[in-house]
DNA sequence: GCGAAAAACGTGTATATGCTCTCATTTCGC
DNA sequence: GCGAAATGAGAGCATATACACGTTTTTCGC
């Protein structure tokens, strides 16, 4: 089979994407390996410092993530005691939130994230970071549950 | 749990990118559902198309890949008949290589895919699709077997 | 040419992610 | 108020991804 350079083939941006996560993913993970704490699970109890006790559909929501997905993303997380989750007022949702032993495993692995951060600003720079989240953002609205665009099945 | 949405914390540049990773992948997915390739798959059949047969570990760092994870990657493609896996001259080497097959479905798929890619494209408009791709470039610098910077255990 | 080091790969294990089906609870039409 | 529809979640299955460890084959110093 031998090669085929010639057409001329421009990137699937998709691929591109995906490849460029699991760059920064590794190198991340790499700098936050003596925290304890993977980058999917540090900016997962990052967002719920913000956002909040939430239900996990809604969490699931705001991190464009399958519901079930981030239901087994959280598992080890509460294993952990990072997290707790708990019937909701509603008896058919879960509330999950930030513990207290998760607030402090948060901000200790805090330091080596923002090397990572850094790390990012200092290889992009100021101006290509920033157009880069942009970029993301509008790339988050191609989502099937983003609002604003098709809906499926509908 | 209170919300803490006081600290103006900047976004995790990682978690950001794997976000727009998933609603792309999803939106990817869902249109090119018809030709029963996913756009990892198809992304994967693309590049072979493009780079000829392969070594397995070449392969894996052009797609800045885990080794294993593409071995398992390939697997039910191999199963499908898309892609061959032999061995190659060295003995401890497999070669990878698209099937007339597989190169039957990545035309195929690539009315869907390209669908996808008009929606990016249109979504984002050439400017910001353009510096998209630049900004992942830089981002993929960042990977620890890229070559050109830190390297470890050395 | 032999044995140690290096290179390439596979397997086991764990997390990450999504779909489908199923179950429990709530809501709502009547 | 009761039963159907809607909503929220779990379990099973499949792919995606990475690390540690072990195996095989090649390379290389001598």
């Amino acid at each position: 089979m031998p090669p085929n350079p010639s057409s001329s083939t421009p990137a699937c941006v998709c691929g591109r994407l995906r490849r460029a996560a699991r760059a920064l993913t590794q190198r991340y993970d790499d700098l936050m390996a003596p925290s304890g704490l993977r980058v999917t699970q540090f900016s997962l109890l990052r967002t719920l410092a913000r956002e909040g006790t939430t239900r996990m559909s809604d969490l699931a929501e705001t991190l464009l993530l399958d519901r079930t997905a981030l239901s087994r993303t959280l598992d080890p997380l509460a294993e952990r005691g990072l997290v707790a989750i708990v019937p909701g007022s509603d008896g058919r949702t879960r509330e999950v939130s930030l513990t207290r032993s998760g607030g402090r495993a948060l901000r200790t692995a805090s330091v080596h994230w923002q090397r990572a951060q850094r790390e990012v600003a200092a290889q992009l720079g100021d101006a290509k970071l920033e157009a880069l989240i942009d970029s993301l953002s509008a790339v988050e609205q191609l989502h099937p549950d983003s609002g604003g665009r098709a809906r499926r099945h509908v």
